[in-house]
DNA sequence: CTCACGATTAGA
DNA sequence: CTAATCGTGAGA
């Protein structure tokens, strides 16, 4: 068999629900890459929820169907799929498709707490010093797992790049706090759909509001 | 075709 | 605080 039975990819129900309710359930998950450089893998301990046509801050906002010319296309299958996108020019951003055909929702991964591979994460990212600062943000996350846009399309049960169970996370444990860099979104900038191990110490950014 | 700008980061 | 850097999407 592939897989030890705890370290099989996360099924693909997991990811036919609605975003909010996976990017909540993905903290304390393992990421895991195979790549042939080797293999790095973390637990997740930010996340951001994207809700598709009606949230102003999702890239899916306003749009009406996979036309095959978006970088958006991904977002209108089915879930657990990868979406990666180039941001600012300069770095790629991971996301979790989710729910089900047409429901065009995502999941950011914003930061991980690195488990395995971490020299190989170390030596990608240029720096040798404290883990906590190799995945401690969406575009970083990405250069340390050797996550790029030809992962755009990749289907997450498979056996490369995929998800599986890490840590259980009491809710307790659990903070949900406005998004990160979404002012344009307007009202949306505001929903509490980040969600964060409250405390870790390898998070992207230090900001709590809300419970 | 043009062009403003971004789900970021590192560095001054 | 700002520069870096380029794909995207809106508009002419």
């Amino acid at each position: 068999m592939r897989f030890k039975k705890a370290n099989r990819p996360l099924e693909r129900d997991f990811y036919l629900r609605d975003a909010v309710s996976v990017g909540r359930e993905l903290l304390g998950k393992r990421l895991v890459h195979r790549s042939a450089a080797g293999e790095t893998d973390g637990i997740i301990v930010e996340t951001e929820a994207y809700t598709g046509r009606d949230d102003a801050a999702c890239h899916s906002y306003r749009r009406e169907k996979a036309t095959g010319k978006h970088r958006t296309d991904i977002m209108f299958g089915p879930g657990g799929f990868a979406y990666v996108y180039l941001i600012y020019g300069m770095y790629d951003c991971f996301n979790v498709v989710v729910n089900e055909t047409d429901r065009p929702e995502a999941v950011l991964i914003r930061a991980i707490r690195p488990l395995v591979g971490i020299e190989l994460m170390g030596r990608r990212r240029g720096i040798s010093d404290a883990p906590k600062k190799l995945c401690s943000g969406p575009g970083k996350l990405c250069i340390a797992m050797g996550i790029t846009r030809e992962h755009y399309g990749q289907d997450l049960c498979g056996s490369e790049l995929f998800l599986t169970e890490g840590e259980k996370i009491a809710s307790s444990a659990v903070s949900a706090t406005p998004r990160i860099n979404v002012d344009y979104a307007g009202e949306a900038a505001s929903y509490p759909y980040r969600f964060v191990i409250r405390d870790s110490p390898y998070l992207s950014t230090k900001k709590f509001l809300e419970e």
